[in-house]
RNA sequence: CGGGGUGUAGCGUAGCCCGGUAUCGCGCCACAUUUGGGAUGUGGAGGUCGUAGGUUCGAAUCCUGCCACCCCGACCA
């Protein structure tokens, strides 16, 4: 490993891709857009996956599995649903592969051509709403709240680790309720639980918002969404959760029999978040040296680093580095003790740095002499000497653990704020734009047509109208027609 | 799919114009000295030069086809 990051004022998207491979978190794999997810990348995942679904679960949803594989006619089955993914999934055309007559090597058998091509999901209301059809009868067997954690394929164009991948990892809920109401305040829930998470474990604020009609997913009737600002002023999607109306019940015919002895309908929500997150967390909150990880979600909080010469010493130092150990796992914090005498202490501290740990503590001789630790924490670079009598470690390493936890939210707060900037005319939507960049507060005429057309302009696209949008009277930046509230434009990931 | 570029050791590269069996750095292995911010020395291992063909006594180098990847654009829930 060679030294030194790029720096993100030079170049950020180098530096981004530099980071995720140099803090072990992902590669490349052979498959174009694909990514494999390291160890210590994944560990992150799974970190994140058990808040999720402990908050799923709090809710009332229970997860299963759904098949990979769906019949290419169910694609078809909602008309705005198909037109929204059909350029972009794969296609399993047969099932069975033969050696090469001329030794060449392996060759698809053109005997074994399937009936009906088989589509990989690029995500699976479809496949699960037929299923639903046969769950679902009478109105006591709704609400039918199921979460499903899986992976999907989407054959995008461009690629990059984290942000998008042809395939990714994530979880979608899917959701039927007796009515429009309940269904409603399903996906209002579930955007919440999602800016929860986002706030209080990835130390990430978001804006919690609704999708014009250009930006909703395709087969539904609303989608909320969660948006979060990266340093380089580009927003980021974080999280969505879709009002589906009835639009795949109709599609699938999916009815129940009401109370009052009717039959109707059901009404759908889905909502969904992905690996993507893990590149929001590492955009928001990571430095030139490396990766800054919340303690909330990191795989390890605490590393200790013993400083010795000779078996001797190191086995004096493991003595007190494995109290200290003991004392923090008591309370639940997780360490790692790195005595690998393989490596030297200052390429550690580097190493630890490029992965983001949010505490250092190094042990020596000195100390053992003065009876101190220094402890060194990721976030601000700043060391400190900490005497064993000044107080229980654990107590120490809690408090301070917490304390990064909330600086690191409080600073992509103060940098967020900063870059919310209301704009009032074409002029100053544009240099803004160039100049911050950012989310641009800005009236818009409520159309489609405006919206595209700024987009073409200047790439902007509405990432949201947020949820607390205050009333006020004022003109569209483009058309100069009339509007009553603010909507948040940025160029986006 | 359009425009441009690149394929040489695990990674990053020199050599290509002007043909003679491959350079350097990092990493890796061994030993010694080191260990409080990415150690140093000595020795060593590792390459069908993307691939198939052509020209030639001889090809990483010249020619042709193919493949892969990267950048810009188009595309992107």
């Amino acid at each position: 490993m060679s030294k030194g990051l790029p720096k993100r004022s030079e170049d950020y998207s180098l530096w981004y891709n530099e980071l995720v491979k140099r803090a072990d978190l992902a590669e490349n794999s052979p498959v174009r857009g694909c990514m494999v997810i390291k160890p210590y990348g994944y560990s992150i995942w799974e970190k994140m996956q058990a808040e999720l679904d402990r908050m799923f679960k709090e809710t009332g949803h229970s997860n299963a599995y759904f098949p990979l594989f769906i019949p290419k006619s169910f694609l078809s089955k909602e008309a705005s649903h198909v037109e929204g993914f059909a350029k972009e999934c794969a296609v399993v055309t047969h099932y069975r592969l033969k050696n090469a007559e001329d030794g060449s090597g392996v060759i698809v058998d053109p005997e074994a051509k399937l009936e009906e091509e088989l589509i990989i999901r690029p995500t699976s209301e479809t496949v699960i709403w037929s299923t639903y059809k046969n769950w679902i009868q009478s109105y006591r067997d709704l609400p039918l709240l199921v979460n499903q954690w899986a992976n999907v394929v989407r054959w995008e164009m461009r690629t990059r680790l984290f942000l998008r991948t042809t395939e990714f990892l994530w979880q979608e809920g899917h959701t039927a309720h007796a009515t429009a109401e309940e269904a409603m305040s399903e996906t209002v829930q579930m955007m919440n639980v999602y800016a929860q998470f986002a706030e209080e474990f990835m130390a990430l604020p978001v804006v919690k918002g609704k999708k014009t009609a250009n930006e909703r997913f395709a087969g539904a009737d609303e989608t909320l969404c969660i948006e979060a600002l990266m340093q380089d002023g580009k927003a980021l999607q974080a999280g969505t959760s879709h009002f589906l109306g009835q639009n795949f019940a109709k599609a699938f015919e999916v009815k129940f029999a009401t109370k009052e002895g009717g039959l109707e309908y059901v009404w759908g929500t889905s909502w969904g978040v992905s690996t993507r997150l893990m590149g929001a967390l590492i955009m928001a909150h990571s430095d030139d040296n490396g990766l800054v990880l919340p303690p909330k979600l990191a795989p390890f909080q605490v590393v200790i680093v013993p400083i010795y010469r000779g078996e001797e010493e190191l086995a004096m130092i493991s003595v007190k580095a494995k109290e200290i150990m003991a004392e923090l796992r008591k309370v639940g914090i997780s360490v790692k003790y790195d005595d690998r005498d393989t490596q030297k202490p200052g390429w550690k501290f580097a190493e630890y740095e490029m992965k983001g740990v949010p505490v250092r503590i190094v042990l020596g001789p000195r100390d053992l002499e003065n009876k101190t630790l220094e402890i060194a924490r990721r976030d601000t670079l700043t060391k400190e000497s900490f005497l064993w009598e000044e107080m229980p470690i654990a107590e120490k390493i809690e408090a301070l653990l917490e304390e990064i936890q909330q600086q690191i939210y409080k600073k992509a707060f103060d940098f967020r704020k900063k870059n919310i900037t209301e704009v009032n005319s074409w002029e100053e939507f544009k240099q803004v734009l160039e100049q911050k960049a950012g989310f641009l507060a800005a009236h818009w005429d409520g159309t489609s047509k405006t919206e595209d057309k700024i987009k073409e302009l200047t790439k902007a696209t509405i990432r949201c109208i947020p949820l607390d949008q205050v009333a006020e009277q004022g003109v569209c930046v483009y058309s100069g027609k009339p509007s009553s509230g603010r909507v948040l434009f940025a160029k986006a990931y």
